[in-house]
Formats: C-alpha cells, sequence, structure tokens
DNA sequence: TCCATCAATGAAATCCATTCATGCATTGGG
DNA sequence: CCCAATGCATGAATGGATTTCATTGATGGA
C-alpha cells in the first residue's frame, strides 16, 4: 500500500488507539475489535516505525499515550464517527431509504415543541430514521459544522457562511404563577415584582435564560430565590404549590396550565417576544428529506400564528 | 478485515473517488495513485458489491457519481484533508518540531497587520510552520471547526462553546482622501459629504464594509460612485490621485501614507472603531506556540495602544 | 471503418495483515 | 520473596486480500 506517496495513517490505526484509550489495555481492545492482541502491537508499531514517533509511553505493562498519541486519540474520536456515519449512510442509500436525520437540540422548552413536529414528519417520511439529541459536544453550531447532527434547534440563529438558519416558531415568554398567587391576574407584570419571588428554571447559566437577559437584567432586579429543575412537569408541579414562579412559552402553559392550573401572565407592558430557528448545513439545503422537515415547521408556524396568538406581533 | 464488525469504507475507497473526479478517469486516477487502473476497479467494486450501492454510473466509458457516489465525494474532500494533516502533523511530532499554524484571514486589510506579527513569531518559534490562507470555505468559522485552520483573524467574534476568541487590535477606521481634495483639512466628515464621492472598497459585499453599515447606512446615503479594488497599493494610488476616497485603517494610512500624499479623515464626529479578534479552538487553548501568538499579537496591541492611538479611547 | 482509449474481468502473483507461539516485564497476592 | 497472572513485544508462518497481468468488450473520434 503506497498509493499517492505514502499514506500511512488508516482508519484501523485510529479504531485501534480510541478502543486502547476506551478499554485502557490492548488486549482489552483486541478483543473488542474482534483482533488479537498481537494482531493490533504489530499495527500500531508499524505506524510508528512508518512516521517515526510513539504513540504510547510503554511503562511497565501499561500504555500511556504520548503527545503525538493523545493528538491521534482527538483525531480519531473526530474523525471515526464521520466515517461511521458515511458507511451508514451509504447503506441507507442502498436500501432506498433517504437517509437520517441528526437533530440537535439547545434549547429546553423546544423538545415539547420539537416533539409535535417529528409526529407528523415521521409519518410523512417513513424511510428517514430521525434522532434527537439533547447535549451536544462544542455546542450546537460545532456540531453542525463538525457533522455531528444535521439540524439544529436553537433560539439563537448565526448568519454565517456554510449555514443557513430558518425562523420556523414565534412565541412570548411568559411568566408562570400558580393558583391564588398575588400576581394572577395582573395583565403583566414588572421586574421589580419578581424579586420578591423564587425563580425556576432549567439548569443552564443565566446569561442564556431570557427572562434575566431580557427582563431581569435590564432592570437590575434579582429574584430572591433561583432554583434550578431538570423537567417542565415538576417545574410546574412546584409553580402550582406556590413554591415559586417560573418563566415558559405561553403556548406551553396554555397546555398544560389547566392541567395544573397555572396562568400565564406577561412580562412587562410589551411581553417577551423569542423565536425558535431551524439551522442547517448550507450544503445540505437542497436534500430533500431535510428541507421537508423545515417546511413542515413552518407549516405549523402558520397553524400557530393564527390559533395560538391570534395573530398579533410581539 | 472484519474488525468492529464490518469496516468498509477506507481511506483508499475516498482517495480513489476524490482522485476519479479530478482528473476524470480511473486509468488517469490510478497513475496518480500510483495504482493501476484494475486496482481501482476492484477496489471500487469490492466497495459496491459490500455496501450494496453503486458509486458511479459507467455510461459507455465515462464514469457519472451516482447520488450515493456525490456524497462520497463530499466525504472524501472533508475528510481526506483532515488525515493528510493528521499524517503531517505526526511528522512534525517526530522530527520535534511543534507544529504548524494555519491561519486564516476574514478581512481584507488584517493582512497588513498580520504580516506584521507573523514576522516576529517565525524568529521566536522557528518550528512551526505557518501557513496563511486567505480564502476559506464555508467561512472562517467553518474552518475553524472543520480543522481546516487553527486561528482565524476576524473583526467579528462569535462567542460560542468550543471556540475562543480574543481581541488584539483596536484600531480607527478612517476616510483616506488624496493630496489636495477638498475634505483634506476636515476634522471629521459627514457621511452626506460621501455621497458626491466616489468610494474604492476591497472586493468584497457591501454589507460586510464598515463604511457602509456603521456610517453611510445609518444616515441613508449612497455614494456617488463604487469601485472594487483587490489590493491596497493600486487602491491608495487611485485615491492619491482623485479617482476617489477609500476607507482604511488609520495605521494603515499614517504608514502609507506619506508614500502616497494621502490623508485620513474621522468618519463622523466621533470616528469608527474597530476590533481586530483572534479566533481559535477551546480544545487547542494550551497549545504552546498557538498561545504565544496570542500572546505576541496582545503585546503589539499595548505597544499601538500608546504609540498609535495615543491611548485614546474610540 | 478502424484505431485509440477506457473500464471490467478472471486468474495469477504478490503482498502484508493477522495469527500463533513464545519471551520478557510487571503486578499483585499469598 | 516467590509465583501466578496478566500484558505487551517479537519473529516466523500463513492465508486472505490486494494488486497486477492479460484480455475482452465497448465507445467515441478520425
Amino acid at each position: 500500500m503506497h498509493w499517492a506517496i505514502m499514506s500511512i495513517l488508516e482508519r484501523i490505526h485510529l479504531a485501534i488507539i480510541r478502543e486502547v484509550d476506551r478499554q485502557g489495555s490492548l488486549t482489552a481492545a483486541a478483543a473488542q475489535l474482534h483482533l488479537t492482541q498481537s494482531a493490533l502491537s504489530h499495527s500500531i508499531r508499524k505506524l510508528e516505525d512508518q512516521i517515526g514517533v510513539a504513540v504510547w509511553h510503554r511503562e511497565g505493562r501499561s500504555l500511556r499515550p504520548t503527545q503525538a498519541g493523545e493528538w491521534l486519540l482527538a483525531v480519531a474520536n473526530r474523525l471515526l464517527p464521520q466515517l461511521t456515519h458515511a458507511e451508514e449512510r451509504l447503506r441507507q442509500f442502498a436500501k432506498g431509504e433517504r437517509g437520517n436525520l441528526r437533530i440537535g437540540m439547545e434549547c429546553h422548552p423546544c423538545y415539547q415543541w420539537l416533539l409535535k413536529i417529528v409526529a407528523p414528519y415521521l409519518d410523512a417520511w417513513p424511510k428517514v430514521d430521525v434522532d434527537v439529541r439533547q447535549k451536544v459536544q462544542f455546542g450546537g453550531i460545532g456540531a453542525l459544522f463538525g457533522y455531528d447532527i444535521d439540524m439544529l434547534v436553537t433560539p439563537d440563529p448565526l448568519f454565517k457562511p456554510g449555514l443557513r438558519f430558518e425562523p420556523v416558531f414565534d412565541y412570548e415568554q411568559v411568566l408562570v404563577v400558580g393558583p391564588g398567587h398575588r400576581l394572577r391576574d395582573a395583565e403583566f407584570v414588572e421586574a421589580r415584582q419578581v424579586a420578591e419571588e423564587t425563580l425556576i428554571t432549567y439548569p443552564v447559566p443565566t446569561d442564556r435564560l431570557d427572562i434575566y437577559t431580557r427582563f431581569l437584567m435590564p432592570a437590575g432586579v434579582i429574584p430572591k430565590q433561583h432554583k434550578e429543575i431538570e423537567t417542565t412537569d415538576i417545574m410546574l408541579l412546584m409553580v402550582s404549590h406556590g413554591r415559586g414562579v417560573a418563566a415558559l412559552p405561553r403556548w406551553m402553559v396554555e397546555e398544560f396550565g389547566p392541567r395544573f392550573g397555572v396562568t400565564p401572565v406577561r412580562l412587562g407592558p410589551d411581553g417577551v417576544a423569542k423565536q425558535i430557528f431551524l439551522g442547517f448545513r448550507e450544503a445540505d439545503a437542497d436534500i430533500d428529506y431535510l428541507r421537508a422537515f423545515v417546511d413542515l415547521a413552518l407549516t405549523h408556524r402558520d397553524l400557530h400564528a393564527r390559533t395560538d396568538t391570534g395573530g398579533q406581533e410581539f
């Protein structure tokens, strides 16, 4: 194998390096890769000879990555998934399937919305595999550029060459209060009124929470207490039992509100307007099943605009 | 080869597909890869058999990529450079060199500034290869995420997880006028005064030109004429011969001005303040030679702040 | 129509990745 | 302290995979 004047680094090298890192030993890695320990040893040894640098420090019977090894490990963790995905995709071509849609999420409440879109999409495109990933390394943008996901659901778009973002959903962020709360019937709430409340939010940094960046911080207010809750249901339960107030999309409150007996209150006289965007790579813009997902989301947007907000612009 | 339960797609397949696309024929590609036409034919045929999808439509004696082939080509063009670079990097490890620094540029006038930083850097880090790329596919951000470059010089940073941006240079964007120009001695220029001028800029979209976005457009003014010039020298030559006015960093005008007899004039009463940022992947933040480049740039920033702008803040 | 060119194919040759067998070093337990 | 267990390295052997060789059939240009 000496095509293109020396191609040394092969897929298997990366596979070995990654597996040894995962398993901790050559022998274990060998079992995982359905090869013998000897095979791996020879392979890496050859790589090291050809390229002139050691991958591991051999200390006794343990392998500790050298600087070069660390680097190779990073390369492996980046490239191997892409190769795997490429193969998967090819098999899908073979089976006449359309492909798969890996969706990444960057905002907590988007999840509820996404479910509504994915449900009809699965029916409309039965041959497309859909995969939703909550935690994406390097953030959503990085995951898009790094081909870890194909579509990103996010409240903050990024108009850069190579990427495209489409607004697919407008909504109003509101304060949620429990039954019998003093603000329950207010037309809107002032920031300073929240100073005496316990605020319940998803567990994300405050600079990513709109109720802080667009409501409390401009007024210089901080709530009496701040609690973090993972799930929407528990959050609403807390609110309904008078343990605090939360900030959620109005449509979500209207959907779950009756069940929990909670009420939405506008944030400030003008409300806090929000948008959700779908982002994808420009190179993928004309993939039909991807385009279709965006279009489907846009359809829902129109529906919502009429029924939910009564066409009102925020 | 059946490690990890079927690894089909190998580097050579990608290499073949890319080379056939470049050369137009199997035979030519074979020559390029130092293999026989037959070898390539067999290789791809095996891939096609294993995965069950054709890579090319064989029409007569020409090979036109199928849909799957197009996809593979895109994968190849994305992954092969990364593999090549990984090998290069390993060889540098072997030679005791530090690595290489691939710098991408997103702003035209940054180039002059960059030269000033790179010069001392090359002396300080003789074992680091520096490579400056002007045109980066998918924009600078995409190139960073895609591991095509390691550092980005840009006027608009992007604070996202996975990336880090450091401001390394503050400067004032000014209007450049020729000798004897009516605005030559003005303390500053109003937007409407530019309406009667021919404006010379680098050939980029107007929404990426600060003189438009931050000076002319807010005032609703468009210049009499708009000419695009590639190089700074020619641009200054045009200005000095009364063919128009241009917008450049003040420090650049002060450096080249005397030679061309051109003068800087402040844009508006407050001037247009600008910053240049160095962006890099967070994962690379503690690579010494990369960090050193940022530090070197920051040193220059301090120098400039004192000598060039007299410590004045814009 | 003929010739040059290109891709596909089967068989043969070659290569080299993998295994097997083994040795050596290290570790942990008794 | 010694021994058993475990892990990696190495050399030789081998068998499967890759590549070449030789050939065919097809195509397009002169």
